[in-house]
DNA sequence: GTGGTCTAGACCACA
DNA sequence: GTGGTCTAGACCACA
């Protein structure tokens, strides 16, 4: 389900949040699925359950799931979760294309470059 | 020259180094300038000088800027330099528009949210 | 009769108190009336027993129902009850005021806009 | 600075952060007031360092205040926080003149009885 | 069994 | 020194 990747700096609860907003956000894991326990997963991923704790506590806060106190944890899908995300996207965007202008690369130059990382589908595996 | 931003959560040196960058992309600092030395800008920051050696380090092994023995740290600029960000720019929202495309946000939808910031002229200060 | 908030962070079994509360100082549930089985209210619920079992228990130490052996439990109604939660109402307001006071709040305003909530018959279900 | 209460129900760390909120609120720590550090507010308290942690890191979350790697932690006043504060008051005054009226008691009949309290001086100490 | 809190102790990056 | 993360292990309330 996730795999945990050592040599990246990022603590493992923020690549655990990141991960299961990506299965979730793209509907992988339904609403009101029942994720894995904090016990099971963190023994699935041979770590710490404060750290998984961590990770869900997160999730939680951010409306991603709901937990349910000696039932477990569930996902809370909500289509303005995927509208927040398209926002922060688009801004990020926006900021990138504002430091280009700023370094006067042209517009047209950097979306050039960015067609052709498109093409060569470049995938980060996720 | 350089503020800090504490309620930033970036770490101080990393603040420092992006500054430093943007100004040396942008010209502002001319090749070969010489930059204060780590104390005088430590003092002019009220920081420790630990943390202004970290960032010219950084700085010259990203090749920003070339030091010299009891002279002092000068600016190294290249036109390369700008090539490397242009293409980090470029490849950054290429990732961004993979992972919109992932969740089906349209990219037509996306482009015009990210139009629509630019106009606001939503300007994050450097 | 009840219906669970799982995005609700408290207990279920409180939930289940509160809401039996509210029926019994209300008169829907009026005096000697008999309450549903624990198994019963447990299967309409889709919970487990032991938590309907806890909430009659916690509504019997709070006076709001006695229990019959192999007979079930029974609403007690009592003008008393209904006294007991007007001091607490009356008590938690006073709390807050006086929150409001100490951080130099004008009981005014508060007030005020205490009304304005009220107005827009904010109404959350119970 | 602060006291425990073993016999409060509630977890140490939201002890912690509503003690430290107040003081905030009230002023009595002013703005950039550089706040114990972990280790030490957990010595003085007899606790784990990990709980103030835990501690710290949900008033920066609420912007309470801002920390700084390797410096410590830092109070972020901010007006809008008492704001906030006040909005939260009101509701919680109004959620509970709605319960009392649907209870049917009357309003003055409650009101009388809390300035009765406020009379009585009665002050949860803090 | 399940989430939530906590202790004791460690290591890391940053200052 | 300072915050941030993590492990190993424990105990609690809730279901």
């Amino acid at each position: 389900m996730i795999t945990l990747d050592y040599s990246d700096n990022r603590p493992i609860f923020q690549q655990v949040v990141e991960k299961l907003q990506i299965y979730i956000l793209k509907g992988i894991l339904p609403p009101d699925y029942k994720l894995p326990s904090v016990r099971s997963l963190a023994a699935e991923l041979s770590v710490n359950p404060n750290t998984i704790q961590k990770a869900y506590s997160e999730l939680e806060r951010e409306g991603f799931l709901y937990t349910v106190k000696g039932k477990g944890a569930f996902v809370r899908f909500d289509d303005s979760l995927l509208d927040v995300r398209k926002s922060e996207i688009a801004e990020h965007i926006a900021d990138l294309v504002m430091e280009a202008a700023d370094l006067k690369i042209a517009k047209d130059d950097l979306f050039t470059e960015v067609e052709e990382i498109l093409k060569k589908g470049k995938g980060k595996e996720i």
